[in-house]
DNA sequence: GTACCTGGCACAATCGATTGCGCTCCTTCG
DNA sequence: CGAAGGAGCGCAATCGATTGTGCCAGGTAC
């Protein structure tokens, strides 16, 4: 009662540009006359239920336009024990994989008034493992995984975006891999393709399992043989095409003969490309190639890469909406273990007739 | 579409059902048989300063580790005032110029203990005026705005990579712009280009600007001259090498004679050599070819694009360090408007000497 | 006239951690 | 032996919003 009171309900010219230090919950009541319970019911839209005189929300809200009242989001957590915030943790932001996804994420969850953290951990173990529980002390109400592996079971919904699939109430969203592979593979037979090598991915991502268990499935019910001397493997972590131009030399210098590879991804595919041509062959007079992926730069090369794309944008929205849809519900027996997206094949030019 | 909105937010739905309930400081005091107080010093590393005794703060520590206390975010946020959280607002966090910001943006920021939230505009008006308050309503500690404006003076530090330099506190990352100019021009002279087409970048891109000066100036202390003829302007939003192509057709309609490219970026780059391969041109036997951001595909493509390096994610992570220092030592008198950050030049195979 | 609504709002207790003081014991010194 | 001084902690007031419950006045109902 001591201190001068801002402006107690006095005519007044226009108050100053509200430059004003945020103002609290407590300043604004105090300014209109009311108490804070009354103004917190007013923004919270429970107006209504607390049967709050028209007239007076609208005075409340008005001078919270003008006053410029944000809620402190600290002692709204505290209280409510909402963050409506989520972690995203992805093996590296600044690969097209990973920014893809997010763009989807974000679409869905910014709509809902919803922040998001990220974090990447770039295969680092004590990352991995450390990364979920420091969202956790950040409150978030949910975490997304993408093409990263979760181990323990957290006190929060997860859903995985092409992740290792490890039960324990986790939805995964994956790409419909048997779907894709027969896309590939009944192109390249249909093409006359019987000697197709394989680029499988690296150990440490997720979709190199699943791919290659569809692949055979598919080569099986398509009538391919699988020629094991023809399969090789990405290695090493560096990103971009060299680890596909390695894996594409060691195939070439073992002597074997093929038509046709299905590259692991399309930058493995573009590797692989390169290191063709280096031998003298010819992409895809001599040999077709079929990337995975469907990125940017595959509409753009030469030849123009004929690759399964994925919908990364669309997972990405898609594992949004099932975090939320978990948040909302609660984790009860998750009702599905997985949820399929559907790839597109995408015919370009570095396919054609198996040379005779 | 001024003030706070009437936000709704629905009913109280059920706080998300944590299996096991996090333990408080409460009931860790209680567990050791001490007070709230010393075990919130021991637990921040002031207990120093407090006198605890070294006994007590094993005993906490341990005991902490026990039952696995996490400090409450919202409860500690709301004392201290700090929120230990950036938000980070990007055109389009999918692209590749923003992504490769955004890794080097994590990188220092996770090393200093902050998280970092990430909006993205797309350059639609009423994200760009309304995201800073909503990131401020986060409690964010600072923002960095990454090849976006910031009209209104914030109530945090701003850093901005690439953006339309705004004084008032506001400190800009940029490429030095002269130097990159320089590079790209001073390798067509010396190829013999004389008469060189200058693509430049959409006029809501905070680089068009910059650049096209430091073109003309060192156009000028090279002693190129600039046709105004030869000179277009990307298009529309659509990203990708659209834009490029289009308006490489566009110059060659208008039927004028040049023997050398420099496009605003490497996508546009890449659309400008397809419409010349369209028109039989041949690069970089006819016409040469710079680009300028050096993307990843500018490596594998062919032929191989001669462009501008931008350092990106040195420039993310120099945004993210300027920030953390601004947060820390508060924004008394911005010491300088700018840092500079220095382009590489990378030659491949888009450019040769100018057809005679 | 009394009892009973019911609309309209206020009280005060939280949420969980931080922090300015202040209160005990022990030593140690004069 | 008394007092000063430090070592070791605890009390209780915050931070700002949410929320179960309570209170009062005016309007029926009988």
């Amino acid at each position: 009662m001591k201190g001068t009171s801002p402006k107690p309900m006095g005519k007044r010219a226009a108050p100053p540009p509200s430059s004003r230090r945020s103002v609290g919950l407590k300043e604004l009541a105090a300014h209109l006359g009311l108490s804070q319970t009354t103004v917190s019911r007013v923004m919270n839209g429970s107006a209504g239920e607390f049967r709050i005189a028209a007239v007076t929300q609208q005075r409340v809200l008005k001078a919270a336009g003008l006053l410029n009242y944000e809620p402190n989001s600290f002692a709204r957590g505290l209280r409510s024990k909402r963050s409506y915030t989520v972690g995203v943790m992805v093996p590296e932001i600044s690969e097209g994989y990973s920014a893809l996804v997010l763009g989807g994420v974000e679409d869905t969850l910014l709509q809902a008034e919803f922040f998001y953290f990220v974090v990447s951990h770039r295969h680092r173990r004590e990352l991995l493992e450390g990364y979920p529980r420091l969202l956790l002390s950040r409150s978030v109400e949910g975490i997304i995984a993408v093409d990263t592996p979760i181990r323990e079971a957290l006190p929060v919904p997860v859903v995985s975006v092409s992740g290792h699939r490890h039960g324990r109430g986790l939805l995964a969203i994956e790409l419909d891999h048997l779907t894709a592979a027969d896309f590939a593979l009944s192109h390249l037979r249909d093409l006359g393709h019987r000697r197709i090598a394989f680029i499988r991915g690296q150990s440490f991502s997720s979709d190199t399992r699943p791919r290659w268990e569809a692949i055979r499935r598919v080569c099986s019910t398509l009538g391919l043989r699988i020629h094991p001397e023809l399969v090789v493997q990405l290695e090493g972590t560096e990103p971009g095409s060299r680890p596909g131009c390695d894996a594409m030399q060691k195939l070439l210098a073992a002597g074997h003969r093929f038509t046709a590879v299905f590259a692991f991804n399309d930058a493995s595919a573009m590797g692989a490309i390169a290191a063709l041509h280096e031998n003298g062959l010819h992409v895809p007079r001599d040999v077709s190639v079929v990337g995975f992926d469907d990125i940017p730069s595959a509409a753009t090369m030469h030849p123009g890469l004929t690759t399964v794309h994925q919908p990364l944008r669309e997972m990405g929205q898609t594992a949004a909406a099932s975090l939320l849809r978990l948040i909302r519900e609660g984790v009860g027996r998750t009702p599905q273990p997985s949820i399929l997206v559907a790839p597109r094949f995408v015919k370009r030019h570095s396919t054609a007739k198996a040379a005779t």
